[in-house]
DNA sequence: AGTCATCTATTACAGGTGTAATATTATGTG
DNA sequence: CACATAATATTACACCTGTAATAGATGACT
């Protein structure tokens, strides 16, 4: 499995949201949210190139880069792992903390009910 | 906060379930599931007292070492900070990862409805 | 009290990371 | 076609990590 540092991923989740896009692009998009240099994002585009987490196309003489990994995939991956590492793979007690800290709101509840309905649907025809 | 590495956070583990140990006891502890050097045990415990994670009391020559943070704040905190990272804070997406690997078991589902329950118990009385 | 055994403390060292600066290359323009 | 400009590539450098080895201190035994 790739390793994509915490600075990584934030170029990660801009080409993850569009793609293919130029250095300049991902500079720019990153602007709001980060007080990188562009050196600095440069260097992360060329590291993760060199991982294979992104490729790119020539594009005049810039290049257009894109994702080579899927965000889900690398999503469910980080997910298994972490809750492995801290929750010996149970993922309720995670969910947990968030209710004891009041992070869950009707969204979320709504959504784990539907998820838990799913659940019990495909239990069914087993 | 004080950040723990992967190879720290095993020794951490250890000393959440029993404390205070020694250093011996961590190594003999660890022997299972690990395949480190007496030493390299050492080194881990020495960075974690250094990074303000563990303390001791001596007890001869020997040190008796236990956690300066409880397990239940560090698995929040970092819980809170995956959550963001990967998936913009809302905890279900990850949730749904689990369900869509199969990673759910009926215990599981019971204690995310028990959340849910009680989550909807305390939107009541507001 | 001196020496051995055993702790902890210090040092080692390569690879990853954050954060750039400098060097090299190639394209668009005059 | 020469150059400036702007891209990418290479280099920098300190700190963290994994994984120990070596040095220094101290308690136990003779």
């Amino acid at each position: 499995m790739i390793e994509i540092s915490n600075a990584e991923l934030s170029v990660m989740q801009v080409l993850w949201q569009r793609q293919p896009l130029s250095a300049n692009d991902v500079v720019a998009a990153l602007g709001n949210e980060k007080d990188w240099h562009e050196k600095t994002v440069k260097t992360l585009l060329n590291r993760l190139v060199t991982k294979g987490a992104l490729g790119f196309n020539r594009d005049g003489r810039a290049y257009l880069y894109y994702p080579l990994i899927a965000q889900q995939d690398y999503q469910l991956e980080q997910s298994r792992s972490f809750v492995e590492r801290l929750f010996a793979g149970r993922v309720a007690p995670l969910v947990a903390g968030f209710a004891s800290q009041n992070k869950l709101n009707a969204d979320d509840v709504q959504q784990l009910k539907n998820l838990i309905a799913q659940w019990e649907q495909e239990q069914k025809h087993d």
